[in-house]
DNA sequence: ACCCCAAATGTACACGCGTACATTCTCTCA
DNA sequence: TGAGAGAATGTACGCGTGTACATTTGGGGT
């Protein structure tokens, strides 16, 4: 009954109701407010009565209305890329990510915008802003590519808080949060030479993502530091997608059968169990014939038979990490300094990562 | 320098604007917002400046304002259980069911709020109307336990639009969503005894899911339809997670061993995955000694060993399905109809289902 | 008893939009 | 040419908060 009651009442007389409150508990308005957004000073026998008169009256200010007033949408926006069938990234990291950051945006209040950006879509991140839809915003899967960064160069423009994550633009100091990736894949080349492997290969993903180059410049790094050889005709390209790493498994395939490498590292998991089928289709044996290492110890990589080595990365502390600070600088908007996390990475090791007879033979 | 200037503009004058922008086009701030907004009549010349004046000063309105004028949040609410490290469902039936939800909502307008529930949380769903932070919400993982159900009921109460994904409660008409789990488990059953199966075992996962018993019943009616005896015996249960799956799995192989079953269904496929894995570490082949049948087609089961047969479930069309009619019931409020969908599945048959020597031997 | 200051509360209004209603313009038809 | 009707536009205000400022209250010190 009380229920129904309000029901119309939320429909037509929402302002009148904090009147009625206000007369209920004997006070005016502006007590009203100001006993529930906890703001100024009001005497505790006061604020008793109002909170009473609010419970029974069922009385909750209007975020709508209080956003307004303030000028602040309270909302933090998470623009990713629409990932519907085709998983160029794999769910797993955007779920970690996303979870990360609902978590400590909840806890400090703020409400999550999700944005998914269609592939041909121009980059109006700005726009965002203007309408004043959020506060702030993190931006996922963004590409080194001239529109992304004419996005974010308004954006900046615009003095509007946002943060990338695992990207950066060489010549900007946007604010990012990241994986140390260079050496999870240096951690990784180290540990496949103390296997006993000295022929390593590398399946990296595309160039437009900043951790492609990380990772390519920390197997090149752990390479030099033992003395090896970079070859080129070592490192493979593919673009994150399964069907990427099974593509290139052939020309894997030959290398190894040819001698010419006895490891070889992916950039994701994704490509690594796609190289995995691959493989076992050609022969070749993972974990015996050659080693492999994947990147992101995402939740398939148990699944897999040999089990998967993999770089795990902190996802859901990355989400994390992104929204509490871009939080901060929300709140403290321009005297805030620029940030650049990079969240440490860890080497899971696992059967696919024996090479050349160490264990089996 | 224009960027700069709004940035400053954007802070202090937000509304001072649309009186330049008026005086820049010689009309009323009415005018403005009728050509902006797109409603009422306003002829095209004058309308032509406006939107000229507008580009010039950088003018967009609030949507803030807007929404606090018009008393709409202009946000769909999607709750989801917070799901980090702990994949109770998988990821990627979440990512297809938001990207479904997501891709309709934009398309009409709307704005995706995410609402993340913690375990231990009450489910307060009402107060996102009251406080009006949404218009209409979609609500995933729901389970049929007391407090959902009452949370479920003061939004009826509260006569709140929203709607349900992949559940439903006996003896409630709420709007909802749903695969149809029944005709897809009673496929698999028929596409198993098609097989040559006779002694078909089904692994189901909690019954606070409709789903589990919608799937249980269709397994029970393809085995009586058959003239096949219904036995509790071969009915195991799990929680939908990969691990309760490997847990099941020593029972499986003694009941495999014993010759009581030479096929099982699990109600996922993360428990198909695991079934798979503790089979296969017990000595039992999948698609040889037993056929194994998962459920939801996840991208995973593409990549295990063998591939495994499963029943598609089309989620993206849920989530897009279950906001398109929410987002109608939201229009039209008070003169829509419950809806209750049952989207078709598809048994898609790999390698894992073939039993006993149908294939290899 | 008086005053002063801080705490507590009330009054009044801005926030930026949409829109009901009043007004002016324009064109047609008598 | 005038009147009438509909299109085009202007005027004025409400939406439900938060809060600056004014006012009242209460208590301690002289």
């Amino acid at each position: 009954m009380y229920a129904c009651t309000f029901g119309v009442l939320a429909r037509r007389e929402r302002g009148l109701i904090r009147k009625k409150v206000a007369e209920l508990a004997g006070v005016s308005e502006a007590t009203v407010s100001r006993v529930l957004s906890g703001v100024g000073t009001v005497k505790e026998e006061t604020a008793r009565r109002v909170m009473e008169a609010a419970r029974q009256l069922n009385y909750v200010p209007s975020a709508l209305a209080q956003r307004f007033a303030l000028r602040r949408s309270g909302n933090l926006g998470v623009i990713l890329p629409m990932l519907p069938k085709v998983n160029l990234f794999s769910t797993y990291y955007f779920s970690e990510v996303l979870s990360g950051i609902g978590m400590t945006a909840k806890q400090r209040g703020y409400d999550l915008l999700l944005l998914f950006r269609e592939p041909d879509e121009p980059r109006d991140y700005a726009n965002l802003f203007r309408t004043q839809k959020v506060d702030g915003c993190i931006i996922i899967g963004a590409q080194d590519v001239p529109s992304e960064r004419a996005a974010l160069a308004e954006l900046r423009e615009g003095n509007h808080p946002f943060c990338l994550v695992n990207q950066r633009y060489d010549g900007e100091d946007y604010n990012s949060v990241d994986a140390d990736q260079r050496t999870g894949c240096r951690e990784a080349v180290r540990h496949l030479l103390a296997q006993g492997c000295r022929k390593i290969g590398f399946l990296n993903g595309p160039a437009v993502y900043s951790n492609s180059k990380d990772r390519l410049r920390g197997y090149r790094e752990a390479l030099e530091e033992a003395w090896l050889a970079f070859l080129p005709e070592r490192v493979l390209l593919g673009n994150y997608s399964r069907t990427s790493g099974y593509q290139q498994a052939k020309a894997v395939a030959a290398l190894v059968q040819a001698g010419h490498i006895d490891a070889i590292i992916a950039a994701n998991d994704r490509m690594a169990i796609g190289l995995l089928q691959g493989l076992k289709e050609s022969g070749v044996k993972v974990g015996e014939d050659v080693a492999l290492i994947g990147c992101d110890d995402s939740d398939i990589v148990r699944m897999t038979d040999p089990p998967l080595t993999s770089i795990r990365v902190p996802f859901f502390d990355i989400g994390s990490e992104a929204a509490s600070r871009l939080l901060d600088a929300v709140a403290d908007q321009d005297g805030s300094a620029a940030f650049d996390v990079k969240l440490p990475v860890k080497l899971i090791t696992r059967a696919s990562s024996s090479a050349a007879g160490t264990t089996k033979a």
